[in-house]
RNA sequence: UGAGUAGACUGGAUGACCGCAAGGGCAGGUGCCGAAAGGCCGCCUUUGAGGAAAGUCCGAGCUCCGCAGGGCAGGGUGCUGGGUAACGCCCAGUGGGGGUAACCCCAAGGAAAGUGCCACAGAAAGAUACCGCCUGGCCCCCAUUGGCCAGAGGGGCCGGGUAAGGGUGGAAUGGUGAGGUAAGAGCUCACCAGCGGUUAGGCGACUAACCGGCUCGGUAAACCCCACCUGGAGCAAGACCGAAUAGGAGGGGAAUGAGGUUGCCCGCUGAUCCCUCGGGUAAGGUCGCUGGAGAUACCAGGCAACUGGUAUCCUAGAUAGAUGGUCAUCUUCGACAGGACUCGGCUUACAGGUCUACUCGCCAA
């Protein structure tokens, strides 16, 4: 994923978090909003909760290949913050693409919807 | 061949497509983001997590703190010798404990400087006598008798001696045997243990032999004593670039010494300091950031830890934080686990596999 596509300051993720609107199921949890850019820019907060170092970065890796994959079929101009919950951790790859795709048809910023 | 002990190594591989980070090269337009500092974008290529990267428990380097002086307090270490930049680490030994053995384990200075503590049990846990044993005085009962006196023996009361035996305990002031005694006791003797001394060996911890007087509870991961070490904070250290905002108000202290010197005192330094309100508060960027007590090989010294020399090599440097996704094959694919300033250790976690040396047993020869 290109830089221009990431959050990477500490400024845009609580913006996101305090202003923007989410979206849950059971897996994850997306944070929205708009950011006045031609491109979409993804931040991923995994907690220690989750487990210790190579699970975290073993889900953000994930996370982070699926949100590339996806770039392309989303509408521009919006900042998305992606959090994993608990049960991501015993999920496999294909049930996380699901659980994504179904909060970006919830969210409606397909293309083509 | 089985059981075991010690040490070393390994920690999925190969291929395909799509992706990530850093370095180098090429090519742009001076393109994009930004106020600036600075960053971003295409293609090619090289490199890209661990033995513990972990816990953050020790020791250092490095950086800053008005240089780091002395004393006290506090903290740490604790058999000996060596190694090291240093250590609480490592090596070689000594002593003690465990194991048939290879080998493993030990916070292993001082209890005769002082203080404290030793639960329960027990009479007593520093001066102790409950049951006992021995014994002196007085009184009572009584075999022996015809009676009196005397009185073996028994009991009671008041003393004295004793530390053998019983009992309690983790521990009761050495153990075993003999002599000795009213009964006993290192009271005496032999051997053993312990203590002190001499001699010999060893750098030393200590060991061996001999001699001596005969003996003193344990506990110092209780205070303490002794010896040695110890300034504090940490890469969010710290340096630089660099806009914007603020650099204000009120009160109090100060050369009769504020404040600093990261617990206190001395000493040193010598002008601003403290509180409240307001503002600001990890803005952002670059460096620090990886070439180092460095790795590998060989030679030399040393029992070893390690040291010296020569040659060759450069091996992650991110900053919301780089190794992923899908698939195929390797019979089962697999543990603990992800760098964050850098080293040396320790500790903890760990599937499977490989190698070396050694011990004990069984079988065969």
């Amino acid at each position: 994923m290109k830089k221009e596509n990431r959050l990477r300051r500490r400024n845009d993720f609580t913006r996101v978090y305090r202003k923007g609107k989410s979206y849950a199921n059971k897996y994850l949890v997306i944070y929205l909003l708009s950011n006045d850019r031609e491109v979409c820019r993804f931040g991923f907060s995994v907690g220690k909760r989750m487990g210790k170092a190579v699970i975290r970065n073993r889900m953000r890796r994930r996370l982070r290949e699926l949100c590339r994959l996806h770039v392309d079929l989303l509408l521009p101009g919006y900042d998305i913050v992606v959090i994993p919950r608990n049960p991501a951790l015993e999920a496999d790859y294909a049930t996380l693409k699901g659980a994504l795709r179904h909060l970006f048809h919830k969210a409606g910023i397909f293309r083509n919807h």
